[in-house]
DNA sequence: GGGCGAGGAACGT
DNA sequence: TTCCAACGTTCCTCGCCC
């Protein structure tokens, strides 16, 4: 941004429009975009709120400049130790064994519909409505510059031949379920993170049939377009972070396959915008652009010391994690930690009204709660006011809750609180939860302790069985082997359950002062406040002493691995 | 005054 | 003329408690 952008070109400072180019979009002319995009949303509510928020994030960039110039010649040099020492452990876990896949259809939505519909072929189609459209077919994006993230009668500014064929998710999900059919005969323990794109460890595959990951790569390919008529890209690399930044280099309908080798990554992230990195969006380009002047992964390296010195030692982990292209290769299991529904619709002050869309909102809630057999016990309500701002108002609650009535009762209250309101959007998100088992009510009870555990150990193999090696015989909660402590408190959970039981059955009552257990700990508390604990400190501050590589492991992996199945960053 | 949890905001896809 | 999602996670701040 240069001086002047203020002044006679305003779109040029308007940070909406940033995006990540996609490929084949070079010949774009994206100043007219660009300005297009900013005459068309100026002056409306959402327009100021942007305004608003990157209003936000420059107060934030001059408070971590300011924080930079404070630093002593003497601190920079102990933060470059602390990164150079971090850097070495990064460098040791570097694995470089495994040869990763990441798959990602081309428009998917798009080619879905044109598949259905031959006679929009050739011509610019949009998913979604005049509001939102959720992708575009190429023919868009050499138009227009960016597939997606545009407000549909934007799109339609900028694109007056644009057609609009409304979402049909079953029809996608139907399709999506053919390319997973597809991936399992190369990986069962594929990572599905989206309808469209997928993780695939196909290093026993190329081992076992002595094929190139170039070839395996082709006939994954070749195999998606028989199976559904649809063309994909894929990425290969030795981690998942790299395999996702490779399936964007030939698209569409291309691979690029990255070497395992250490030499080959290192020239291949050198020059490699940071913004093409999973998990580094608009606001952290903008920051880390315009603090430290770090516009390429390889900046990550040179100014680590500055990193160590402005950041979180997760957020440090990261960037330099970047900066060396080491990302995950384990294929992990990540549990949910949240479900929630929201509503967008016409703003409204009628306050019966916005009950009423909350009780449907409690409604669809509850059923997608009650299909994962799950218990929470924080509700958040989230508001979006006709002006574009975001409120939540939270609560804790004594037991764990699922069904419509008990979350639209808590609801209720947090909204009477923010009455009177005019809002736009209603959403509500249950927390903190307890997998499985109705009668779990007390979140407060304790688990099992020292000396029960040593009475039941002797028989709890015999009281679980994990179906597949995966699933809870009793109570089909999933946790897979590498949840040992989990398995553990599970298997407990069961026994303790069923001694009591017996204790009932012999005396007519249960055994007084021993009610070890109530909850069924499919996340296991001690293992679950051990991570929050250490992701709580870690977030403080940066520690003055090196980190042990044992401690940034978990820590990395606890921001991001145990993430949602569909919204996790795929760089660990 | 440090640990800890809750709540709210921010961020990313 | 006016229209800009849905979902999930992490980060940061604040206040309580020992």
């Amino acid at each position: 941004m240069g001086a002047t952008s203020d002044g006679d070109r305003p779109w040029e400072s308007y940070q909406t429009v940033y995006t990540n180019a996609k490929a084949g979009m070079d010949g774009v002319d994206k100043e007219k975009v660009q300005r297009v995009i900013y005459e068309m949303s100026k002056g409306s509510k959402y327009f100021e709120n942007e305004q608003r928020k990157e209003a936000i994030v420059k107060q934030r960039i001059e408070r971590m400049r300011a924080q930079c110039a404070k630093l002593t010649a003497k601190d920079i040099a102990q933060f470059q130790m602390i990164a150079d020492k971090r850097i070495l452990e990064l460098e040791s876990s570097r694995d470089l064994s495994k040869i990763w896949v990441h798959s990602d259809m081309d428009a998917f939505y798009a080619a879905v519909e044109t598949l259905e519909n031959p006679s929009l072929k050739g011509k610019p189609l949009a998913v979604g409505g005049k509001s939102m459209i959720c992708t575009a077919n190429y023919e868009v994006c050499t138009e227009i510059w960016c597939s997606c993230c545009y407000a549909g009668f934007i799109a339609l500014k900028l694109c007056p031949n644009l057609v609009f064929v409304p979402t049909n998710f079953d029809k996608y999900m139907n399709y999506s379920e053919k390319t997973r059919k597809v991936f399992r005969g190369y990986d069962p323990n594929f990572i599905a993170t989206s309808l469209d794109e997928a993780y695939l460890n196909i290093t026993t595959i190329c081992k076992d049939r002595c094929v190139s990951s170039q070839e395996v790569a082709e006939e994954l390919r070749n195999a998606i377009y028989e199976e559904t008529g649809l063309t994909c890209s894929v990425g290969v690399a030795p981690n998942r972070l790299l395999a996702k930044v490779c399936s964007d280099i030939n698209k569409p309908n291309g691979q690029f396959i990255l070497p395992n080798e250490r030499k080959a990554i290192l020239t291949f992230i050198s020059s490699l915008p940071i913004r093409k990195i999973g998990g580094i969006g608009k606001v952290t380009e903008h920051i880390l652009r315009d603090v430290l002047g770090i516009n390429t992964c390889e900046e990550m390296l040179k100014k680590s010391a500055y990193l160590c010195g402005l950041f979180s030692p997760c957020s440090i982990d990261f960037f330099l994690s970047v900066g060396l292209g080491v990302g995950n290769t384990d294929t992990q299991f990540r549990l949910r930690k949240s479900i929630s529904s929201e509503r967008t619709f016409s703003s409204t002050e009628d306050q019966s009204l916005i009950f009423k869309k909350m009780e449907e909102i409690a409604e669809t809630l509850s059923n997608d709660m009650q299909k994962e057999s799950l218990f929470g016990r924080t509700l958040t309500l989230k508001l979006k006011t006709t002006s574009f701002e975001v409120k939540t108002r939270a609560t804790s609650l004594q037991k764990y809750i699922q069904s419509k009535e008990d979350i639209f009762s808590h609801a209720t209250k947090l909204l009477k609180a923010e009455l009177p309101l005019s809002v736009r959007l209603i959403g509500l998100r249950m927390s903190h939860f307890c997998v499985g088992t109705p009668h779990s009510a007390d979140p407060m009870q304790k688990t099992l302790s020292a000396d029960n555990r040593a009475l039941l150990s002797r028989t709890q193999e015999e009281v679980v069985l994990w179906i597949n090696d995966y699933m809870c015989s009793l109570c089909g909660c999933e946790l897979p082997p590498s949840f040992v402590e989990e398995r553990q408190e599970h298997s407990d959970y069961h026994l303790a359950e069923m001694l009591q039981k017996e204790s009932v059955d012999n005396f007519g009552k249960p055994t007084q002062g021993s009610n070890p257990v109530q909850k069924s700990p499919c996340v296991g508390r001690s293992a679950r406040k051990r991570r929050n604990k250490s992701a709580h400190n870690d977030g403080k501050h940066i520690p003055s002493i090196v980190f042990s590589n044992e401690v940034r492991k978990s820590d990395a992996r606890n921001m991001y691995h145990m993430s949602g199945f569909f919204s996790m960053p795929d760089w660990m």
